[in-house]
DNA sequence: AGCACGCCGACT
DNA sequence: GTCGGCGTGCTC
């Protein structure tokens, strides 16, 4: 008998963050797929190390005395994870704070989790007569290649395949990063090596993934994100992991993508907040992928047009190699960006809501129907009016769960909290004083869709035809299928005004589009997160990426932005679509204000159903930090801010509250960080009533 | 997190 | 009499 430290899924915040112990009769390498027992239950397990002391033969108890249990079953049909595999998922457990168990099953397909040998050898079966059937024919004819710009050669030429350097291609939208991409991986592939890369929605994935089957057809390309089915899903990571596919690409959850023989990782759209994982362990891919690249000696390149702040600020101080494309490819210039300065638009009459698009908007959007072009109208609020007041009493339609307002949804009249999805049918009369009179205040994409519709329906196309208005949200892509579907359907060109979200302004390649309207993006001006701005940018400048895309009507695409704030260092500097100047304006105002990338922080959250109990936990742990912190002599380089209440402090009926630590220094926070989380579940006790606690390592907002 | 055990109200 | 409510506690 033999003992074996055995990750298993043992949530952190329980007390149990590590590995833990077991026997076994057979050696079992590390990265072992194996099932154990854990309490009353038969659990998935990965084969971890020694134990540091691995006692005598049969020394049967475990360091508190308890008996040890044997593994039930090795699942040896599964080559064991890599060393780098293990070492990566280590490194984010330890940094995030979570268990190392709960890392490394949580990103295993959840498939394979289910499986035992048996069956697992099975499906390993199946899938080489697959994978046989399926191969295509090496040496099929080369596809023609689009010939380099120069500064697609550039770029090429100082990306070192056998170097492990991180680098930072700042292209401008249509610079043709992709073709950069695809060079890359083929330099790759010829290497005999395999290619990551990461986007970061599953809606960017079919059209990447068709261009690099194109490209490769003679390779195996797989894909890995969530809407997989679980059968696809292991598919596709077993052939990364067995070797057989030559390309993986996926969203955040492919970082941890086994692969044999890594020799290139991308990550596109770096500055994309999805990188982020929300929940569970709350890591940043893009920072694994940086941190994967260097554990398995292979180049990474992050690509954006607009660089999150910490990858500009790396690049700038040469942490990152900093590869710059300003040219189009193909395409004429950017778009022109226009402000309208809705402080001087005429007032409505009283009583009437403000009309949604203001003068100049609306005889641009009628010239742009006239000239049988799209129109691109962005408006990052799903829903018909984000709140319904009584105009009697004032009563507005708050969550009862929650601290927000529910949102009035008119196609089916409902009241719905996008916190907790509470939903209820609109009241036919206010429910506190019986008036009649229930008005919607603001505006969403489903007004705006209604209010578009209204103002056009008498312009007319060139052919004499209706202006068409259609609209993609959250809504539409849950009731009428597929983004994809409905994307083919604007493209098709039936639609000749599109109303949408966020959802809208990444990556699709709208070729009749010379129009893009940024409806009311001042919401995201003055919000207490300080990313805010950074972000407002970034979709702002990918939203008018979406106009002029083809050459021949690229010459008069505009961007209107309506705003009451046109002299705002953000809109100046998207006039100029100069992201160096915006980034080192923010970089200025990051740098004075302590934050983000000159500070590291790190929320310690807490979730009770009496908010009084999430605050007096987090001014113990507050006290308990305080403390460690002097004790390791870092009191200094350390900020412990007091509780507050997150921008929502009440959701599906628990209190919220959060307390944020913030150094100068990654380090100093890293080393309290786990002590600090080790102390928790004690803490929890002494405070009864805690229904959850996180730590989040690097949050995307405070 | 699961999944137990454990001690109190409405049903065959 | 028991089926089941979710509070509390444990998992190598």
């Amino acid at each position: 008998m033999q003992r074996l430290r055995i990750a298993v899924d043992t949530p952190a915040h329980a007390g149990l963050a590590d590995a833990l112990d077991y026997l076994s009769t057979e050696h079992l390498p590390p990265g072992t797929l194996v099932r154990v027992p854990l309490g009353r239950r038969d659990v998935p397990g990965l084969v971890w190390d020694a134990p540091a002391d691995p006692g005598a033969d049969g020394d049967a108890a475990d360091p508190e005395g308890f008996a040890l249990r044997p593994v039930t079953e090795a699942l040896t049909s599964l080559a064991p994870l890599p060393a780098a595999w293990r070492q990566l998922v280590a490194f984010c457990a330890r940094y995030y704070q979570r268990s190392l168990g709960e890392v490394a099953l949580a990103v295993l397909p959840p498939e394979l989790r289910k499986l035992d040998d048996a069956g697992l050898a099975k499906r390993l079966r199946l899938h080489d007569k697959r994978a046989a059937a399926a191969a295509r024919p090496d040496g099929a004819p080369a596809p023609a290649r689009p010939p380099l710009t120069p500064e697609q050669h550039t770029v090429l030429a100082a990306v070192d395949m056998a170097g492990q350097a991180c680098h930072l291609l700042h292209g401008v939208t249509g610079s043709g990063k992709t073709e950069v991409y695809l060079r890359l991986a083929e330099a790759a592939l010829d290497a005999g090596r395999q290619a990551l890369i990461l986007v970061p929605e599953i809606n960017l994935t079919p059209q990447l993934e068709a261009r690099f089957a194109a490209r490769f057809p003679g390779r195996r390309l797989v894909s890995l994100h969530s809407a997989l089915t679980p059968a696809q899903r292991l598919a596709h990571w077993l052939a990364a992991h067995r070797g057989q596919a030559d390309i993986v690409l996926g969203t955040r959850l492919a970082v941890f993508c086994p692969l044999p023989r890594p020799g290139l990782i991308v990550v596109d759209e770096e500055h994309d907040p999805s990188y982020k994982q929300q929940d569970g362990a709350r890591y940043s891919a893009r920072d694994l992928a940086v941190y994967r690249g260097k554990l398995e000696q292979v180049p990474v390149v992050l690509g954006s047009a607009t660089p999150s702040l910490e990858t500009w600020q790396h690049a700038q101080v040469g942490r990152y190699r900093l590869l710059t494309m300003a040219e189009r490819v193909g395409q004429g210039p950017l778009p022109q960006v226009r402000v309208v300065d809705m402080r001087q638009q005429p007032r409505p009459a009283p009583g009437e809501p403000p009309p949604a698009l203001s003068a100049p908007v609306q005889a641009a959007l009628e010239a742009c129907i006239a000239r049988g072009e799209q129109a691109l109208l962005f408006l990052n609020r799903r829903g018909f009016a984000p709140v319904l007041q009584c105009g009697a009493c004032g009563w507005k339609s708050g969550c009862p769960h929650c601290s927000a307002w529910r949102v009035f949804h008119k196609l089916d009249r409902t009241l719905r909290c996008h916190h907790c999805a509470f939903t209820e049918r609109v009241p036919r009369a206010c429910p506190d004083c019986g008036n009649l009179d229930i008005l919607p205040l603001g505006r969403g994409t489903e007004k705006l869709q209604e209010q578009v519709a209204e103002l056009l329906h008498t312009v007319l196309r060139p052919d004499g035809s209706p202006a068409r208005v259609a609209r993609i949200d959250a809504d539409t892509t849950r009731l009428k299928g597929t983004l994809e579907t409905q994307l083919a359907a604007v493209h098709a060109g039936e639609v000749d005004v599109l109303v949408g979200t966020q959802m809208v302004t990444k990556g699709h390649d709208f070729r009749r589009v010379t129009l893009v309207v940024a409806v009311d993006p001042d919401g995201a001006l003055f919000t207490a997160d300080f990313r805010a701005p950074e972000r407002l940018f970034a979709t702002l400048m990918q939203a008018a990426g979406r106009a002029g895309r083809d050459a021949g009507v690229a010459r008069h695409a505009e961007m209107w932005i309506q705003t009451a704030n046109p002299e705002h260092a953000l809109f100046t500097a998207l006039r100029a679509h100069d992201y160096a100047r915006f980034a080192d304006s923010q970089l200025r105002e990051r740098e004075m204000a302590g934050l983000p990338p000159f500070a590291h922080l790190a929320l310690l959250r807490a979730e009770a159903r009496d908010a009084a109990v999430a605050e007096a936990f987090l001014r113990a742990a507050r006290e308990r930090a305080r403390a460690l912190a002097e004790a390791m002599g870092v009191a200094d380089s350390l900020t412990l801010y007091a509780p507050v209440p997150p921008h929502v402090a009440r959701v599906a009926g628990q209190e919220r509250r959060q307390m944020l630590v913030e150094s100068a220094s990654r380090a100093v926070l890293q080393r309290l960080l786990a002590p600090w989380a080790a102390e928790m579940p004690a803490l929890r006790q002494q405070h009864r009533g805690i229904v959850r606690w996180a730590v989040d390592v690097d949050p995307a907002s405070i």
